[in-house]
DNA sequence: AAAAAAT
């Protein structure tokens, strides 16, 4: 096995990889580290979690080790085109890592943040700049900052800078770096678009890394799809914090004011819960980060701005609780667990109205997602029954009343039919039922269509705890 | 149709 030692990495590199515990590159990192280091160009495609980050910071520290030269006024030897500011963020606290014992220099360069400090931070030069594409042009406009000094060139998670419109932005900052320059080109998916821009920027023959194949997930995350009417959404997501499984929980949603919603809501039966978005403003977002970073909180309720990039340790769920309109993100999201070599399971709430969107999102990863039923996980009593899974073939089915689906015997057919309407008696919903945080709740049966002891009833008024969960702080859950 | 990012 290759280890860090065999690749010929400069001294304070091997050191930093020492201190952080790190003896093997992972695949990506060993197969682009040796041509990076030459100077090669490189095209990766790569997601996030493959330890992509480390496969440019090392060999792009190692160049400037071996080639140590005062950073130029105003410039920056290195520049990292990131999509979004956490990302940046991140990227810099990389390199600052990795290069803590070379003295090097690193400045990261956003947003929602004065400019002041940021041209403080590089009127002397710096060795490493990253940056969202926004700020950056804004910076060269005033000539505040100049690229002329930019050896290497890194462009990170480029489909996603496609994505949110920063093509255009990518083209004009590309004109301000030299054109003798080192590239590297990472992206998660190659579209025709996307690799059209990388022929445009990177010297011909680069050297092409590829680990995911694209648009496939990740095998190591367990995955269950829970089929659930929109208005019981947060009586389950409480459920599932009941569960002293989830400790470490991303819960995503599809939109911003969506997030502060359930973010409450699960505050409101006593879990503690931050939420980030683009409308909070970056100083909320930084908060909220380090709060679930650190453990204060449990979850993390979060749009799309999270789905993709950022990395946090021993993230134990990821709670889908609307699917994304876009496929590709379901790809992105359940990828913020399962990270560095841990286990991870994903979530995902389907409501009757997002089953077309389930569909898609198997068609993209080829892959069913099941259901959370008794096929599938062992031990599971009345909680099956709160969520028979709909017949998967005809999303037709979604469209008529309830109660009449017929899946092949599987699922419960559960007769009698709850009306839809009158399922409004999810009392959880109301605060103030579940005192303390953190703990796990006393026995509370205020959980009416979750838990009905038998499958005769759904909507029904309450129930008894579920099987499996008594006591441990464990419940049917457990299995994710 | 929503979200992100420059303001």
């Amino acid at each position: 096995m290759t280890q860090f030692t065999d690749l010929g990495l400069a001294k304070p590199l091997l050191k930093a990889l020492a201190d952080e515990g790190y003896t093997q590159p992972t695949p990506i990192q060993a197969q682009a580290i040796p041509g990076v280091m030459s100077g090669r160009d490189l095209l990766g495609i790569a997601q996030t979690g493959t330890g992509k980050t480390a496969a440019f910071a090392l060999p792009i520290l190692h160049r400037l080790a071996e080639d140590k030269k005062p950073a130029p006024r105003r410039s920056a030897r290195v520049l990292v085109l990131a999509p979004t500011r956490e990302l940046a963020t991140q990227i810099g606290e990389s390199f600052k890592a990795y290069g803590k014992h070379m003295g090097v220099t690193v400045a990261v360069v956003f947003g929602g943040v004065k400019y002041g400090g940021q041209m403080r931070a590089l009127a002397p030069g710096v060795d490493v700049l990253v940056a969202t594409p926004g700020r950056l042009l804004d910076h060269l406009g005033e000539k505040s900052i100049t690229l002329d000094g930019v050896e290497i060139l890194v462009l990170d998670e480029a489909d996603q800078m496609l994505d949110m419109g920063f093509i255009v932005p990518i083209r004009k900052i590309v004109k301000y770096v030299p054109k003798m320059r080192q590239n590297l080109f990472f992206s998660a998916t190659m579209p025709a678009e996307i690799e059209k821009l990388s022929a445009e920027i990177l010297n011909p023959n680069p050297l092409k890394v590829s680990v995911t194949p694209q648009a496939t997930t990740v095998e190591r995350i367990n995955q269950r799809v829970l089929f659930v009417e929109q208005q019981r959404k947060r009586a389950l997501l409480a459920e599932l914090f009941d569960d002293a499984g989830f400790k470490r929980v991303i819960v995503f949603t599809r939109t911003k004011r969506g997030a502060d919603r359930v973010a409450r809501g699960l505050e409101q039966v006593g879990v503690e819960a931050v939420s980030i978005h683009g409308d909070k403003s970056q100083g909320q977002r930084e908060r909220a980060l380090a709060a679930f970073k650190a453990g204060e909180v449990r979850a993390l309720v979060a749009t799309d701005i999270a789905a993709r990039g950022i990395d946090i340790d021993a993230v134990s769920h990821v709670v889908q609780y609307e699917l994304p309109n876009v496929p590709e993100a379901y790809v992105h999201r359940i990828g913020r667990t399962a990270r560095a070599g841990a286990d991870g399971s994903a979530v995902a709430f389907c409501a009757d109205d997002e089953r077309n969107l389930l569909k898609d999102i198997e068609k993209v990863t080829r892959q069913r997602i099941p259901s959370f039923d008794r096929r599938n996980d062992r031990h599971l009593g009345a909680a099956t029954a709160a969520m028979p899974e709909p017949t998967r073939e005809k999303s037709e089915r979604a469209a008529r009343p309830q109660g009449q689906k017929q899946g092949q015997g599987k699922a419960q057919p559960h007769r009698g039919g709850h009306a839809p309407k009158r399922n409004r008696n999810h009392a959880d919903a109301k605060p103030g039922h579940r005192p303390e945080g953190g703990g796990r709740p006393a026995q509370d049966a205020a959980k009416p269509g979750f838990k009905g002891p038998s499958r005769r009833r759904r909507g029904g008024g309450g129930g008894g705890k579920s099987e499996g969960g008594g006591g441990s702080g464990r419940s049917v859950w457990s299995n994710f």
